[in-house]
DNA sequence: TTTGGTTATATGTATAAACATATTATTCGT
DNA sequence: ACGAATAATATGTTTATACATATAACCAAA
């Protein structure tokens, strides 16, 4: 019954992914210790160890010292999204990549972006709207406001050839970063820029991201009607 | 200039980040070998393989064996999403969590359902809707497809107490699945269940689950209106 | 020039042994 | 009975060493 020879970490991982499976250690229930286990599958115990952490990693199982390991009670599935530059979205679906800018300009945020980028009372920011289309269909619009306080180099930057996403993501490494996933009601001005047509469900991102000398960009990104973000887990 | 003793992996780790936010290694460059860093941080080559390993898994570097380790070109940023049952994620709000079972049948399913459910041609599915209610409010409907063929067990559970979404996540570890996000203007029947206008922008997520033996379940889950999900980078 | 095999090399993994650290369990003093 | 000090223990990490594996680079044959 007990396998003998699970020599590597990834087999021990399936091993232990088939024991939950197969509720042989239900959900709550504390499984052997690393030592035991090493010896149950006769390998050393920093396999076991690397085995276990990936699985509590991926929130399948609780782990904590002097108490043990357990098999995670609601398991709060964890799903890893790719968040790629936009034009390397459009192409890698085969599309042609266009994009062109709307507006640039230094203005007064409101209130809301004011906190948001935590900038300083009376103090202009850049605000860039970008449209990026595929196969010449409006894809996605990227309204944008970036801290030129954070970020000096952005006000020479040139974006008629490279957006606003792309020159970031190629200049300022950031070190954290916030997102929000929503959906919002096309208005007179997403149908304007989208080409859609008044009150389709919109799938919206918001980010926001920053680095140790401050907030770098909060960005709003509209994609097109029908626009579909995909994962596996 | 060189720190000299970063001994444990998260300081390595934290020493190659700023490296690279320095710009001192750019985007595409190769980075010295895990032997040389090994030396010249003053640890084990193992130390340095587990901080390299840890920045790959999260986007940060390419590794490649043979070819060694750059920067990555193109950051493409991962981002890791929780996804809790509903109840959790609404009492973890501090709201009352409520729920209803909105309709149960087994009926044939449409072509597109049989499809994405791998059901045979002729074979009667299980179909639930629920609502979830936050403090009262609906909060997102559960519109959901069950194999019974994969799990016998579904058709003698009770729902009266317990959601399905809660049912299936107790009592059936999965092994596989992918979700999409999207976002659908309201309809008739979008806006009667969750008693929001019509057309309000709605956040979606499809699911389909499955294990060794077959698919398990596809749902699709639709909130109410201004619902936002949210991660950090 | 192309094809195919060989070699060198950087990452990947496994191991034992030791020590670190968090946290539970126990014991002791009051 | 209660709180503080102490011991016990499971995970966490580091180390040296060895071997595995992918693959870039090189070289030779067609």
């Amino acid at each position: 019954m007990t396998n003998s020879d699970l020599r590597n970490w990834q087999a021990v991982q399936e091993e232990v992914l088939r024991r939950i499976a197969a509720r042989h250690w239900k959900p709550g229930d504390f499984i052997p210790n690393e030592e035991e286990l090493s010896r149950e599958f006769g390998c050393a115990r920093a396999t076991v160890n690397r085995a276990l952490r990936g699985l509590a990693e991926s929130g399948l199982l609780d782990r904590k010292r002097k108490a043990g390991t357990r098999v995670a009670v609601n398991p709060v599935r964890k799903a890893t999204l790719d968040i790629p530059v936009i034009r390397q979205e459009i192409e890698g679906k085969g599309l042609a990549y266009r994009y062109s800018l709307l507006s640039h300009d230094m203005v007064l945020p409101s209130s809301e972006i004011r906190a948001r980028m935590q900038s300083h009372d009376g103090e202009k920011l850049l605000h860039l709207v970008a449209l990026h289309m595929a196969d010449g269909r409006a894809y996605v619009f990227e309204d944008r406001w970036i801290n030129p306080r954070t970020i000096p180099e952005i006000v020479s930057a040139d974006f008629t050839n490279q957006s606003p996403n792309e020159w970031l993501v190629n200049n300022i490494p950031f070190e954290g970063g916030d997102i929000g996933f929503s959906a919002i009601s096309a208005g007179e001005r997403e149908a304007g820029i989208l080409g859609c047509g008044l009150n389709e469900g919109l799938f919206v991102i918001d980010r926001s991201t920053w680095t140790a000398k401050g907030m770098i960009t909060s960005v709003r990104l509209t994609f097109h009607p029908g626009y579909r973000m995909h994962t596996a887990i």
